[in-house]
DNA sequence: TCTCCTTTGTGAACTGTGTTCATTTAATAA
DNA sequence: TTATTAAATGAACACAGTTCACAAAGGAGA
């Protein structure tokens, strides 16, 4: 049935080059990082990418699908942003406790730096019914990997299963204050509340791992 | 100028009754518990209230001040379900472990039971851009009290001003692993792994206190 | 070179949702 | 009863996602 021959090929109107999609895309990515999730109207995505609105569709499926791939890239460069954050840091593998600071002062400047991004990241997320699609997970493991690697040489976390354990419940706390301080008006220097806070529960979690060995 | 004629009162066609106002508020209640955020249209309230449109408006403002409204509750019904669930433990006050962990079942708990509203809550305060508003701010403190008032005899957090910073981050850690845990698809059983990672980082925290006192 | 023919691109039109406001309704005062 | 006034109503408008009949753009065959 595919055995169709090729000699016919290419009639009609030519599809449009495959750098156009990625000039789409790459015009949508501004569009979300300067105006956030409001900036996402097909009609705002067509006009920045001097295409016509059928075009977007054709293109991205729905507006939905391409909210999706821009926060796919957005996953992807927060968690190459912590990977070099680490790797300027230059820490020796034994400092535990400050190459987790790294981390946790990496994931801070990311939502200062990158927040609407971000932001569309986490609304949309939650906006959707379901489970997460794969490769969601898959860069979020990825994230998880590091921070496992980070804690191997920790004291008191030499069992794998506790160090991924570990791994995934400090890294959750760190999301959740970062989450709770970070767009809190109350605070007047919420970075440095975000990162005290953090602190105090990382150093508590690496000391009593040490000491309950 | 306030100093207008009482004795002509009550001309022209009378509002709606007080009580009106409640039903329809428990009504769009009913929806959002049932169908969440996408509940939350217009005509669908109205509908379910027995009103027009234009009177939903009338009563409420906007769409976005009445899911304002219905969060308000949602959150004292939360810090309500926290207190109850403390009061009914009735465990000693210098079971600070316990009683910690007592309130974050509280947690899971609600988000399991009430969870289209806690979705509501969480989904919606991320939507708006700035800060979150007064009275929502006031609800917040006082669940942190809660927490603060549970760590009161804790060993090594004598000090309020550390009992307090704390509270704010322990709670916020707590928070983070539901929000990260809860809705993933990828625990076989959410609940415990929950229940479980909080354990390890509360657990931690507070003998960390006790030891560096 | 000039038609066909095929495939793609386009944007007007359709649908659903928030919001308003001219009109209708229901009450009191005279 | 009628005039007057305020509230309730829902048709109409604005705006956003999505589709699809049609126009445009190229290749194949004459």
């Amino acid at each position: 049935m595919t055995d169709v021959q090729d000699k016919h090929r290419a009639r009609g109107r030519p599809a449009l080059a495959p750098e156009v999609r990625d000039q789409a895309l790459a015009a949508a990515g501004a569009l979300l990082a300067e105006q956030g999730l409001n900036g996402m109207k097909a009609r705002t995505i067509a006009a920045r990418a001097g295409l016509s609105v059928g075009s977007i569709y054709k293109l991205f499926g729905d507006i939905d699908d391409l909210i999706r791939e821009l926060n796919m890239i957005t996953y992807r460069d927060f968690a190459e942003h912590h990977r070099q954050a680490l790797e300027r840091a230059g820490l020796d593998r034994s400092k535990v406790h400050g190459r987790v600071m790294v981390l946790a002062k990496a994931y801070v400047d990311f939502v200062t730096t990158e927040n609407a991004r971000w932001r569309a990241l986490l609304a949309f997320n939650r906006r959707q019914g379901g489970a997460a699609p794969q490769y969601y997970t898959d860069v979020e493991d990825e994230l998880f990997q590091l921070v496992i690697d980070v804690l191997e040489p920790a004291p008191g976390l030499e069992d794998v299963a506790l160090r991924e354990t570990s791994a995934r419940a400090l890294w959750a706390a760190v999301h959740g204050i970062i989450v709770v301080v970070l767009p809190n008006a109350s605070y007047d220097n919420p970075v440095a509340t975000a990162m005290n806070q953090i602190e105090m529960v990382v150093g508590a979690y690496i000391r009593d791992a040490a000491q309950s060995r």
